[in-house]
DNA sequence: TTGAAAGCGCTAACAT
DNA sequence: ATGTTAGCGCTTTCAA
C-alpha cells in the first residue's frame, strides 16, 4: 500500500532534466527558464512532490522545528503561551516541539540535550522550579542555537528575555488591598526557591513600605505550586489563629485551595478575608465569589518570545545584545476582594 | 562561539579507524573486538559526541518524531492525554511534535500535511469538531505512517482508536439523577456534528428508555464547546420556562456556564435542579457546590494511544488489523447532584 | 540556462 | 574484526 515518496530525482527523469536543475527551477532560481520553471512546477504538483525535510535539513544544517520547554501543560499561562508562539512560529514554516519539565531540573537538562541533539532551530523556555544552574543552556548557545527566556526567566543574562514585571504587579496587588482597608494581608508565597516568588515578595514588602505599613514575617506561607498545597499551608496557617483580612496567593491554583481552606474555617471573602490570585486562569470566574486577580498576557508573551527568536535566529552569536521584553500586567477585580 | 559538531569522521581519524567501525562501536555491534569498543566509546564520551539525528533520520527513514493533533491544549483532557503519550514515547526515544486543530477541518488537513511531509513515525489524533471527512489521514496511512485515534475517533474504521464508552458514561450519569428523584433533565449536547455528542444523546435516550421514561426533545439544547455558550444558550432556555429538575452537559466547561446560568435565575443547586458535568477538570471540585461529574482516563487514553503506536509503527501496512481500545469511565459525585 | 561532481553525516552491503 | 564502497535526497560549487 505504502506510496513511493517522489523526489527529485522522479521529475528530472521525467522531464530529462538534471536534479539540481529540478531542485532550482522548485526554489525559482533566477538561472532557470521560464519553461523550464513552469514544466517543472507543475509536474511537481502533479506527481505530488513533497521535498524531504530531512534531507534539506542534513544539508542546511537546519531542521525548521522550534523547541519550547514549559513546566507543564496544566498551566493555563504555559498552554497559553505555547499558542501564542505556535501562531507566530508556524507562518515561518516552523514547527513546535514541546517538551515539559514538570518543574524537575533534571528533566530540563535531558530535554534541553535531546533538543541540541535534534538540531532544532531554537530553544524557547520557561525555567522550571528547581532550576539554579544554567548550564544546558549556555550548551545550546555554544553551539549556535538561540535561547529565549518567557515568562520564568533565570538572573543569567546572556539570554533573551520576555517577562512580565512581578514586582509592580504584586505591588499592585497589595496596594488594591489597601484601597479595601486591609491591613494583614497573608502573601502565599509559592516555592522558596522559583525567582518569581521572591520577586513577587519585594512587591508585596515594597507594597507594604509605600503604605507606611509594618510587614508581618508571620503572614507569609511557603507552599508548592498546587491546589492541595495551598490548602494544606493555609488550613494549618489558619490553625495558628493569626489575624488576617487579606490574602494573596502566587497563583490561582493555589489561591483556590487557599480559598477553600479560608471558607472550611468560617471565615467569608470578601467581608473577613479579601482575596487576589495571580494568572486569570479560565475557572476562576466562576468560583464562589469569582476570584479577583493579575491577568498576565501569556498568550503575548509567547508570540513575543517566538519573535525574538525570528529575530535572533540569523544573528552572529557572539556579540548580540539580548533582549529584555517587560510585558503589562493587569488586575481584574471581581467579588472576593 | 559556535563549537564545532563533533561527528564519526572526527573519531575515527582520532583513532585512527574507519569510520563505519566507529559507527558499528558505537551502536555496540557484535563484530566490533572488546578493545576498540571501549577506545571508541571513551573518546566519543570525552569528545562529546552526539549522532546527528538528521543524518540517521535520512539513511533510515525514520525521525523519531511523533505528531499528535489535538482540537486545544485548552482541554484539560487534551493535554493530560498528550502528557500520557509522552511519557510512553520518550522512553522509547520518541519526541512529540503537538499541533492544535483549534477545532478546524482545515487547519486539521493542513496539520495532517505537514506531519507527513516531516517525516513524521506516527500520527495520534483527536479530530476537530468540523472534521467530517478523513482522507488526510487515509493519505498519511498510504504513505506507511500509522495513524491512531484517540478520543474523539471518526467512524472510519480503517485506523486503531482509544475511547471511552460515550454511550455508557451518559447513561450513568443520567441513571444517577433519576436515582435522585429527578425525570426532567436537560441535556447540554455540544455541537451537533460532533460524534461524541450524538453518541452521549443517545446514551441520554436509551437511559430513558430504560427508566420506561419518555425523553421530551425540548429538553436537549445544541451549543458549541465552550462555558460562554453554555451560559448563553442556558440563559436563553431558561427564560422559556420550561420545567426542569436535572441537568448533564456534555462537559465540565459547557457545564460551568450553565451551572451559573442556573444560579442567576434563581435556582438553587442541587435542591432545585441536580447537576452532572462531563470530564471531571480540575477546577469543578471547587466550585460551588462541587461538581459531579465524569471522569475519563484522558491519561490512560493518552498512553493506550502511544503503545498501539509502538506496537503498530513496524507492522506491514496493509493487512493489520485494527485495534479498538474502550476504556471505562467513571462517576464522581460531589454536591451539584 | 543547464549539468556534473561533491558532500551534508550516517549506515548497510559487501569485501577482506 | 575492520575497511571500502555506495547511497539516503537534497543543495552548492564549479564547469560548460
Amino acid at each position: 500500500m505504502k506510496k513511493k515518496q517522489i523526489k527529485l530525482k522522479d521529475i528530472a527523469d521525467a522531464l530529462h532534466l538534471s536534479v539540481p536543475t529540478v531542485s532550482r527551477a522548485l526554489r525559482d532560481s533566477y538561472e532557470i527558464s521560464q519553461e523550464t520553471k513552469k514544466a517543472v512546477v507543475e509536474l511537481a504538483r502533479a506527481m505530488n512532490y513533497k521535498p524531504n525535510l530531512l534531507a534539506v535539513g542534513l544539508r542546511k544544517n537546519k531542521t525548521f522545528k522550534v523547541g519550547v520547554i514549559i513546566p507543564s501543560l496544566w498551566y493555563y499561562y504555559n498552554s497559553a503561551a505555547v499558542t501564542g508562539m505556535e501562531e507566530v512560529l508556524e507562518e515561518h514554516g516552523y514547527s513546535v516541539m514541546i517538551c515539559q519539565s514538570k518543574e524537575s531540573y533534571n528533566r530540563e537538562v535531558i530535554q534541553v540535550r535531546n533538543l541540541i541533539d535534534s538540531r532544532v532551530d531554537g530553544i524557547l523556555v520557561s525555567i522550571s522550579q528547581s532550576t539554579i544552574k544554567y548550564d544546558h543552556f549556555i550548551d545550546a548557545q555554544e553551539e549556535g542555537i538561540p535561547v529565549i527566556f518567557f515568562d520564568r526567566a533565570p538572573s543569567y543574562e546572556g539570554a533573551s528575555k520576555v517577562v512580565i514585571d512581578n514586582k509592580l504587579a504584586a505591588k499592585s496587588a497589595i496596594h488594591h488591598l489597601f484601597k479595601k482597608g486591609r491591613k494583614r494581608i497573608v502573601f502565599i508565597a509559592g516555592p522558596e526557591k522559583l525567582r518569581i516568588s521572591k520577586t513577587r515578595y519585594e512587591g508585596y514588602l515594597e507594597a507594604y513600605k509605600e503604605h507606611g505599613l509594618e510587614p508581618d514575617e508571620n503572614l507569609i506561607i511557603n507552599c508548592n505550586f498546587t491546589k492541595n498545597m495551598g490548602y494544606r499551608a493555609t488550613k494549618s496557617f489558619l490553625r495558628k489563629n493569626i489575624d488576617i483580612d487579606g490574602l494573596f496567593a502566587i497563583n490561582d491554583r493555589t489561591c483556590i485551595g487557599a480559598v477553600a481552606a479560608v471558607q472550611e474555617a468560617g471565615l467569608k471573602i470578601p467581608q473577613d478575608v479579601a482575596v487576589v490570585g495571580f494568572n486569570d486562569e479560565p475557572t476562576v470566574q466562576y468560583l464562589t465569589p469569582p476570584l479577583t486577580t493579575i491577568r498576565q498576557p501569556a498568550y503575548e508573551i509567547g508570540m513575543e518570545a517566538a519573535k525574538l527568536f525570528l529575530k535572533e535566529r540569523n544573528a552572529d552569536t557572539g556579540q548580540f545584545t539580548p533582549t529584555k521584553l517587560i510585558l503589562e500586567t493587569e488586575l481584574i477585580v471581581r467579588e472576593s476582594s
